[in-house]
DNA sequence: ATTGTGGTTCCGATATTTGGAACTCAATTT
DNA sequence: AAATTGAGTTCCAAATATCGGAACCACAAT
C-alpha cells in the first residue's frame, strides 16, 4: 500500500517528459498501470529504445523492469529487435483498428468534417483530449498523398495546437487547473505559449469567443481555428480544427471560419445528443 | 504455479473463439496476459460488449473480470459507454500510430508494394502473422475513396486469406502443426478450406510452387496470389498480395501474376537482410 | 411489492510481483 | 591474452497485489 503510493507518485506525480498523464483524476491501475506506463515510454519515444534507456526514466528496479518488458513482448504490445531495441509491437494495430471502426464520435463527426473541408478547402482535424496531449481522430484533407496513419493517432500537447485548446477550454475548472499543472511546456516555435499563465489567459478567451487559434504555435507557417466539442456532463471532451498554411491562410480568412467552425461543432454535440443518449 | 498452469490452460489451451492465440509456444505473461486477453475479447467482437457478455467467453470470477475492466478503462485501453457496454479506447491509437510508423518491414517494403501495383494494378496487401491470424500492415491500391484503416490493422484468419496461408508455408513444421491444431475452422464460402488435413494439404503445395491462392475463400468475388516473407531464422513471418474480383481477374491472369509476386517477396527480404543485419 | 438480471463492492487466502544482488556474455581496453 | 567495462539476464525470499466467492446494490419487469 504505502509502497504502491510512493511508486505511483514517482512515477507519474512528477510529470515525466514521456508520461502521457492520466485521463482524469489518477486511480490506481495496479500491475497493469505499471506495464502500460512501460510501453508509453516506448510509444513517446522517437526511434527504439534500449533497455537501458528505459531503466533511467523509468525508475523501475531492473529485475522488474526487465520482467514488465518481456511479458509486453511476448503478448505482443512490443517488440524486441535483434540489437535489443524495443519498439511498439503490431499486435496494437488490431487493437487500433477496432477502435477507431468502432467509435461512435467519429463516425458521427465525419460527414461533419467532410462539410467543413468542402467549405473551406483546407485540412480538418478531428481530435479529443487525453491528459495534457490530443490524441487525433480523423483528418480530412484534399491531397490524399499524405500517407495513411500520417495524423491519426498521433498526439500531440494540448498546449500549442487548436484542438488542445478548444479542448481545455471546455474542461471544468478544477481540472483545467489540474491539467496544465501537468504540462512539461516545450518552445516549438517564437510563438508557442510556454507558460501556465499565458495558457490560462488565453483559455479565458477561448471560453469567451468560442474559438482557439493556434497561430504558428506549434509548427512555423501552419495556422489553424478550432472549437471545443463535449458532453454535457464534460466527461468527453475534444474538438475540431481547420489548418493551413500561413502563406495562404491570412488571419482574416482563418478568422472568418470561426464561426462556420463552431456551427459545425455544435452541429456534431447535437447528433451525439441524439444519438448517445439526449441527457447527461 | 499450479494454479498458473491451470488458468492458463482453461483460458487459452483450448481455443476460444475470440482467443488470437500466442504468438509462439506459449509462455507465462502473469498478470498483464490474462488482462490482455480480456481486452482481446473486446477487440475481437463485432460491436460492444456488455459485462456479462464477457465474464460469459473469459471464464473469470466476476469479481475478477470486473477489476479487470476497471484497470483496463481507467488506462484508457477500454472505454466504458453510458449503456454499460465496453469498446476499445483510443489511447491505443497513440500507440499504433508509432507501431506503423515506426515499423521496419512496412517501410522496406512500402516501395515495392508501389510497384507492384504499379505492374497489376490491383490492390496489393502486406501482412504479418500473429498466431492464427495475418494482421494487415499496409495496402496499396487505385481509388483512394476507401477510408484509411480500411484494412490496416484488421485481423484475418490464416487459413482462408492469401497472405495467411503463406505466411504459414514459410513456418518450420512443428510450429505449423501447432498453429494449424489451433484455429476454429469456419466456412466464410463455399470455397473455404474446413479441415486440417485439406490445409496442409494445399500448404505442401504452396511449399512446393512458392505462391499461395486464395480462390473466393474468404469473401466471394475476391480472388488474389501470395508469396511468403520470412527471415532467416523464421523468427518473423509474414507475406504479401495482388488482390482483385474475379470477374475482372481470370485463373490465368492471377497465376500470370505469381512470379511477379515471388519476385517481389524475394526483394523484400533482399532488403531486410541488407538493412537489419545480414545473417541470422 | 416481489422477483430477476446485470453490475459493483468486500475481504481473507494465496499466488504474483518485487527488487537487490549475483551472474553471464560480448565488446573494449590494457 | 587477460582484465575491465557495460549491457542484459536470472534468482529467490519478502512484500504486495490479485484472486474469487459471496454479499450487496440498482433498476426493470412482473
Amino acid at each position: 500500500m504505502s509502497n504502491r503510493t510512493e511508486n505511483t507518485a514517482s512515477q507519474q506525480g512528477e510529470i515525466e517528459a514521456t508520461d502521457t498523464g492520466p485521463a482524469r483524476s489518477r486511480v490506481d491501475t495496479g500491475t497493469l498501470g505499471k506495464a502500460i506506463s512501460v510501453l508509453d515510454i516506448v510509444a513517446s519515444a522517437d526511434e527504439p529504445m534500449r533497455f537501458t534507456d528505459i531503466l533511467a526514466v523509468s525508475d523501475q528496479p531492473r529485475g522488474t523492469l526487465h520482467r514488465q518488458l518481456s511479458n509486453l513482448v511476448e503478448e505482443g504490445l512490443l517488440s524486441l529487435g535483434r540489437d535489443h531495441s524495443y519498439s511498439v509491437g503490431i499486435r496494437l494495430l488490431k487493437f487500433a483498428a477496432k477502435a477507431w471502426a468502432g467509435n461512435q464520435f467519429r463516425v458521427i463527426a465525419e460527414p461533419h468534417l467532410r462539410n467543413l473541408h468542402d467549405l473551406t478547402g483546407e485540412t480538418v482535424h478531428l481530435g479529443v483530449l487525453r491528459g495534457n496531449e490530443v490524441i487525433y481522430l480523423d483528418k480530412v484533407e484534399s491531397r490524399q498523398a499524405v500517407r495513411m496513419y500520417s495524423q491519426i493517432g498521433n498526439a500531440s500537447p494540448v498546449y500549442c495546437t487548436g484542438v488542445g485548446k478548444a479542448g481545455l477550454s471546455a474542461l471544468p475548472d478544477a481540472e483545467l487547473r489540474a491539467v496544465v499543472a501537468s504540462i512539461k511546456f516545450r518552445r516549438f516555435t517564437d510563438s508557442t505559449l510556454d507558460t501556465p499563465e499565458a495558457l490560462l489567459r488565453e483559455i479565458e478567451e477561448i471560453r469567451a469567443s468560442g474559438n482557439a487559434y493556434d497561430r504558428e504555435e506549434h509548427e512555423p507557417g501552419i495556422r489553424c481555428v478550432a472549437a471545443p466539442i463535449y458532453s454535457a456532463d464534460r466527461s468527453f471532451v475534444g474538438g475540431l480544427s481547420v489548418t493551413g498554411p500561413a502563406y495562404r491562410i491570412s488571419s482574416e480568412l482563418l478568422e472568418s471560419w470561426a464561426v462556420l467552425v463552431r456551427n459545425t461543432a455544435g452541429a456534431i454535440m447535437d447528433d451525439m445528443g441524439a444519438r448517445l443518449g439526449p441527457r447527461t
